[in-house]
DNA sequence: CTGAAAGCGCTTACAG
DNA sequence: CTGAAAGCGCTTACAG
């Protein structure tokens, strides 16, 4: 690329590269005029410092790196959470690489690890998603400092960012049981096999038995999608004693659960409440639109990289784990029960 | 980090370091006894290349930089494309530098530039979204190679990757000409001043002037949401000759519209037919599913990337525009109209 | 084939 | 305060 180096400056300005160095990193403490100088020559020559030289020289990358591990790292949920680490990088004057995890790739047996991330590139990184155990040991070997977004590794001492989900569910389920609901059902994703779900289910349970209430109303499905919603909802409406308000751990199955309902000539909330949690931006867009559980995905990104450079400010830290709240917003599919 | 360098491996496995590097390379064309030791040792000490050193010596970065002007760059849109310019950069052995530019910088007269992504940290960069001028002319000041993916700079020789716009239009609403509708209106997102917005609306005219129909029924709005489609909707239904069909030049006001006129009581598609163009997620999930245009955005981000290692190889290459081709995907609401 | 050495473009003690 | 010099950890002509 370019081609204009600090000894063209230095020469340019008659002075040696020491003086251009410490001009260019306000680290100039002499005539003025010189400082001024210096500037003024590097301007008009275009000059851009080698990034690479100066990290080689420094010792330190100035970047850190995110790895996301999603089938689709384009959904409302990791895309804002990817942003809310992209700000709050820059913010700090971090450069970030990208990558992604293809679930697919370990299908293939692939043992494929994003290039470049873990080969002294970058002074830390920040996982979103499950984390794989492979990827995890070579994270471990390379004492890479690490922040895992909406997951974690069971039984490992690991820094981790999540959304308040047993808090978020416990209030979601106990307003709809202030509003007259004992019949509320759970549509549970994944099987409940990942940590965010099962601590929605989780806070589900505890407001029940909170309440004193006893229903069987949990029915696990394996994705996570409206279909998924439709199938649990079919089963539901089925039983000899159906819910009244159904809680959907994820956005998406809320809404197969309403798409369910309005096919069996039931009106929602009227008829049938529903709730879901994420806050996607479907959520503001089905009919009726769904009351939900927000999770602030971007905070939750931005406190990743906050935990993420004090970690690698001072290693020795205790990893901890930071639930970000969550917070209610009510919409048009749930009320009170008719009966 | 890791603090094992060349020098130790080479002390370790008795050759000097140039052995080493050669044998990492794949260059040792040696005694295959000295490949087999060197690599051992490597692996026994962990040992892990300083990317910066590698780098700052052969001269290439091995990297490339993602800028997106996009409010929310968590679109399905903007992510699609982001994750096929990850794999393909991937799959070529680049690392990806992510970064965003964000508008309301702009609106505060912040020059604010993605730090380390014009700093010769990147071979080459791929721009997703409206070119923001300032930009613009301090990537050509680095002469750094670059693809623009679906945007272009007007009056600038610049590369461009860009969905068929035109042809995907014009396709739809011939087809939908051929269902026998005449009255087509088109609902014109961001006053139709963005380049695939304007080239949409350039086949839907064309499609019309080709089967002899003119009507009056473009409304411009201001934004992409399904609140502009709903409130073009509204005036367009007002029409002394209303539409029997409406081509939303992007999803999401062809849900508005959608959402309009199940409001004021009309059937879709069998008193109004609704047509969008992307097939976004939400397509297939709003009622009626809705029939759409839709654009291969992973494929726009793989063939950026291709473009874009071509320009590094060959910087004299004149640039040119790649339309990826679109499809017509059928779902239920259009029909044929009823008078 | 292999090693000693120069060089990539910076930063930063170390003298002066 | 400032410059000459060493050093960051690699790659790669250049000799041998």
């Amino acid at each position: 690329m370019s081609r204009v180096t600090i000894r063209d400056v230095a020469e340019a300005s008659a002075v040696s590269i020491a003086t251009v160095s410490r001009v260019l990193n306000g680290l100039h403490r002499g005539d003025p005029a010189v400082r001024r100088r210096v500037l003024q020559v590097a301007r008009q020559l275009n000059y851009r410092p080698n990034t690479f030289a100066r990290r080689l020289a420094k010792g330190s990358t100035e970047s850190l790196g995110i790895v996301m591990n999603a089938i689709r790292p384009t959904t409302d949920y990791y895309g804002d959470i990817l942003q809310g680490v992209e700000e709050e990088a820059r913010r700090n004057g971090y450069n970030l690489y990208f990558s992604v995890v293809y679930p697919y790739l370990r299908a293939l047996g692939t043992e494929e690890v994003p290039k470049g991330i873990l080969d002294n590139s970058v002074d830390g990184l920040i996982y979103a998603g499950e984390m794989r155990p492979d990827l995890y040991e070579r994270i471990k070997e390379a004492s890479l400092p690490l922040v895992i977004v909406n997951s974690y590794v069971e039984g490992e001492d690991v820094e981790c960012v999540m959304s308040d989900n047993f808090g978020g569910a416990y209030e979601a389920v106990r307003w709809l049981i202030g509003l007259g609901h004992r019949r509320i059902a759970c549509i549970v994703c994944g099987r409940g096999e990942v940590p965010s779900v099962r601590e929605r289910v989780e806070g589900y349970r505890q407001a029940l038995s909170d309440a004193g209430i006893s229903y069987e109303g949990e029915v696990l499905v394996d994705g996570y999608s409206p279909e998924d919603g439709y199938k649990a909802t079919e089963e539901l409406l089925k039983l000899q004693d159906p819910p009244t308000a159904i809680f959907g751990t994820v956005d998406e199955v809320a809404i197969g659960a309403i798409k369910c309902a309005k096919g069996a000539g039931l009106r929602v909330p009227e008829d049938l409440s529903v709730l879901g949690v994420n806050d996607l931006d479907i959520a503001r867009l089905c009919e009726p639109p769904l009351t939900t559980v927000r999770i602030f995905r971007r905070e939750m990104g931005r406190v990743a990289v906050r935990r993420l450079l004090e970690l690698i400010r001072e290693p020795s830290r205790k990893p901890a784990r930071t639930d970000v709240p969550c917070e209610l917003v009510h919409r048009e599919s749930c009320a009170g029960p008719r009966d």
